[in-house]
DNA sequence: CGATAATGTCTTGCGTGCGATTTAATTGCC
DNA sequence: GGCAATTAAATCGCACGCAAGACATTATCG
């Protein structure tokens, strides 16, 4: 109805794109993702497939569960990511014999050598970035994640916290 | 081959999840899509679709390059979504008469009503949260989107500056 | 003026993400 | 032991996001 005009200069429009911290974390994602896409391609990787071998290089073997508390993804995304990945040669998935609800992924000694190739990796990003503020950038990214996942209703919070 | 173990203090193993940077821009914006998403869903909005509707309740009619160059989006993404958007009444297309390349994308009065309901989801999101560092966080991430956005060979570089 | 290059959008194919539902297995509880 | 509640994955439908290519329009250059 109005135009609102009756903002002074205290409170000004709370719906300027510059405002929001949604909109700088959706754009820094896609670019990255957009930058890591060609380099990770060569390992026959996407990006999301990066992020789930460098949790399984870490530790391994896990649980679906396990994998989408770390990444704060559900089976929903991750089954059909693994199965791809699995078709790749990268892992294997097998029920687990103790809790036959849960799926067991295990690298394959392909996906274990796959990680030689995949060093390189950071270093090829970070190339022409001064890392000046980046690593105290991602801390506070960090901490706005765990904030964020407290107030998730998904992503089980199995934390071991 | 090896373990890798001759990684002394100074080097750490540098694919370790947590010394990365894109992982926890990864799942902040993931996080951040969930918890938008019921919020905006009561005005029938997607998460991309919020943000799209925030630039052009800034400024309309614009071409479809404008927006992506605002978003770093191409028309491959955008050209569905505004289709979409087209179909929920909320804008309309039309090439431009002065250039048939262009689309433009102009709001209907329903799109623009729409920005009064959504006047009040910044602060529904940031219920909970202090706002405190937030804008200093914001500022570092559009930085180095800014930075992301240099080196990245899409995202038409028709920049203002 | 005509051929060619550049530009802006659309289309296609594929891989996520997510809400919602379904299915199977385990736990609780009596 | 038996049955409801809980848990873990899988499945389904939909909406992105992107690379690559197709297409039409405009700009450029000889």
């Amino acid at each position: 109805m109005s135009d609102a005009g009756l903002t002074l200069g205290l409170e000004e429009d709370p719906l300027l794109l510059d405002r929001q911290i949604c909109f700088p974390l959706y754009a820094a994602t896609n670019l990255l993702g957009r930058l890591y896409g060609p380099v990770l391609g060569k390992l026959n990787l996407t990006y999301p497939q990066y992020l789930d071998m460098l949790v399984l290089w870490e530790q391994q073997p896990q649980t679906i569960g396990a994998l989408g508390a770390r990444l704060y993804l559900d089976s929903g995304t991750l089954t059909p990511l693994l199965k791809r990945m699995e078709g790749a040669g990268l892992l294997s998935r097998a029920r687990d014999p103790n809790d036959e609800r849960r799926v067991v992924v295990t690298l394959t000694e392909r996906g274990k050598t796959l990680r030689s190739q995949a060093l390189h990796v950071p270093e090829t990003m970070a190339n022409g970035y001064n890392a000046e503020g980046v690593d105290a950038l991602r801390d506070s990214v960090r901490d706005l994640v765990s904030i964020l996942a407290q107030h998730s209703t998904r992503s089980r919070g199995s934390k071991t916290a």
